[in-house]
DNA sequence: CTGTTAGCGCGTTCAA
DNA sequence: TTGAACGCGCTAACAG
């Protein structure tokens, strides 16, 4: 009851409600005082440092707990210099990329450790600008820069940054910063390599946007495995377009009409892979016995609900997030963070667009 | 120059990287320093306070170029009470409600004004209250709760926290905290009024997961518009099952089978009418001739790639984060934060699988 | 073992 | 118009 007459207003700072009375945010003075002990004391015991008799350590945690005191990590990190804060920059739109690899980021360091500020510059670079200065202000202890959809290179933030930054998903245009991407090129030839081993000769590619770097690489990945098998990739030279499944269906029904006898279509993304889905069955082929399809992203809301459900590659984001996550935090105790480029390994995820008998296909989720 | 010979250690607080050259951040008194004038001054002159001489300010602001000063939120905020940080913390795994909310919020005091630390509980309780502890030491202005996918109360954080705090997209369980929710039966009468508008009288609605509150009133509301129209909706009574569009196609395929005469749908989600779509596709019914279809979310991923593109419900997502935000400021201000459930207005976005001449809905997007 | 003091970096008095 | 001093809440260093 102490605690409310030392003259503090109830409008500064976050008013507490407690049963309709209003009062500000315990500090550890208050804490203290209830505790019959001083603030460094409080302090020790709050932070379990020995030098603290357990009888009044006891007191401390009583009082606190009585006051609901929450330690002002705002104050505490104005002396640390560290705020357990990092920021994620993207242009990622849907949060496709981004939110698994937030995720990752809060499990590097055991959730409750780290906290993630989440900026969508939405693909401008004023806002992109604006956001960048406020994370600064704020002294997040790194920065994760997200691209979005396109994996080309984005233009680097600069090497004259207080944090150390990585970027994921699409890397920096300069090599001495450190990108995480996925592998494109190994992604293509998990895809080529399943499709191999199930059977099949007369594979072909489904390309994206041509524009896009993941698109040919994925290509070039499944060209190169089938090379490495003693097979080649069936393309005829124009599979690309849009990422969007009217397309895919236009391509799909090229290729089938210039190339009958497929066997097995791999697609540069999964929405491509289920267009190809919907015109093989339009055309009464049968999945997977006539034509095995592999998708790419492994996607939720599409590989669960095609018909078969869809093979795909997963490209492990949040296994990136933890990583930049760990290495953001690894050059703040003194390592290097290290540059250039580093592609990570992906998954194959395999269900009953190439393997019928697939136990878990019937609904893994 | 003269700010690395003050005797401030290069390893605390975040290290600034000039040219290979590591320094800590510049501090106001740096600054002030250099342009010869007092921290006082400084901050006057940083601030666009009266009661400084021009060719001094412009002083300070070039010394601040200089040496790329960033004022440090955390330090003005430990005086202000106000982080100018506003936490969201939710269930949402995919990101499909909570990105929307958090545009809307950013976008509400103006981008760069306030950031946003975005934490995921993944329906973790456990994980949930660590969030939420961290979030209050880190001092957030306000909180916002956004449901997952499942729109029912949620249990409420209770009332003895010392910010406010706004549920979002799913209500909180005590009607004494402030609840925004999308109106599902606006949504389902809106749906029902499009198509009856457009010729339809034998309108049929497909349900999600009957445990799902948002896919009961949605029918609620398309049945209760039908009925000021004089018209009714057509139901078999067990039209519930899950969100999968395996189901919605089990479901699509025994109502086609029992009321042959439909020529509309109506499906509580984007996904079943994905899957309704493409059984009518499968029995050679045209879309939307023969039987028109409405899903619902608006979700740019389904919609935009369906045959023909899908008529959709937009729960405007934005707005309720805009509007969160604002309530959340607002209360910080004096004015009553409010409390009970506030459903907000959808919109109907019109495609092809109602209207058959819809002209933009060729590409949109 | 416990209390006291001195900052962390900034904005904001009040004097000069 | 400028400068010096204080305080925000906390931890670390030292004194008792």
């Amino acid at each position: 009851m102490g605690i409310i007459d030392d003259g503090r207003s109830a409008a500064e700072g976050g008013a507490r409600r407690t049963g309709g009375v209003v009062l500000p945010p315990a500090r550890l003075a208050d804490v203290a005082r209830m505790a019959g002990v001083s603030k460094g004391t409080a302090s020790k015991a709050l932070n379990d440092k020995s030098d603290v008799r357990s009888e009044t350590r006891l007191r401390v945690l009583e009082a606190a707990e009585a006051l609901s005191f929450r330690p002002s990590a705002i104050a505490r990190n104005l002396t640390s210099g560290r705020t357990g804060t990092v920021g994620i920059l993207t242009n990622d739109l849907d949060g496709r990329f981004v939110l698994p690899i937030l995720a990752g980021a809060e499990d590097a360091l055991g959730a409750g450790e780290i906290s993630v500020l989440l900026c969508d510059a939405r693909g401008d670079a004023i806002r992109e600008q604006r956001h960048l200065k406020t994370l600064l202000e704020r002294r997040i202890d790194g920065l994760i820069v997200v691209g979005g959809a396109r994996t080309e290179p984005r233009p680097t933030l600069g090497r004259d940054l207080p944090i150390p930054v990585v970027y994921a998903y699409a890397p920096s245009s300069s090599p001495d910063d450190l990108s995480l991407v996925s592998d494109n090129r190994l992604g293509g030839r998990v895809a080529a390599e399943h499709l191999w081993e199930i059977g099949r000769r007369r594979i072909a590619y489904i390309g994206g946007d041509a524009s896009f770097v993941a698109s040919r690489e994925r290509e070039e990945g499944a060209r190169a495995a089938l090379a490495d098998l003693g097979g080649e990739l069936i393309a005829d030279g124009a599979l690309y377009g849009d990422w969007t499944e009217r397309w895919g269906r236009a391509m799909a029904s090229r290729l089938l009409q210039s190339n009958p006898e497929i066997d097995a279509i791999i697609a540069a993304s999964d929405g491509l892979a289920r267009a190809a889905l919907d015109v093989l069955r339009d055309q009464g082929r049968r999945v997977p016995e006539d034509v095995a399809v592999v998708g790419y992203d492994n996607w939720s809301i599409i590989v669960q609900n095609t018909r078969p459900e869809l093979t795909s590659i997963d490209m492990e984001l949040e296994a990136m997030g933890r990583l930049a996550a760990s290495r953001l935090f690894g050059a703040l105790s003194g390592h290097d963070l290290g540059s250039g480029v580093e592609a990570l390994p992906v998954q194959l995820i395999v269900r009953a667009s190439t393997v019928k008998d697939d136990l878990d296909g019937g609904s893994p989720g």
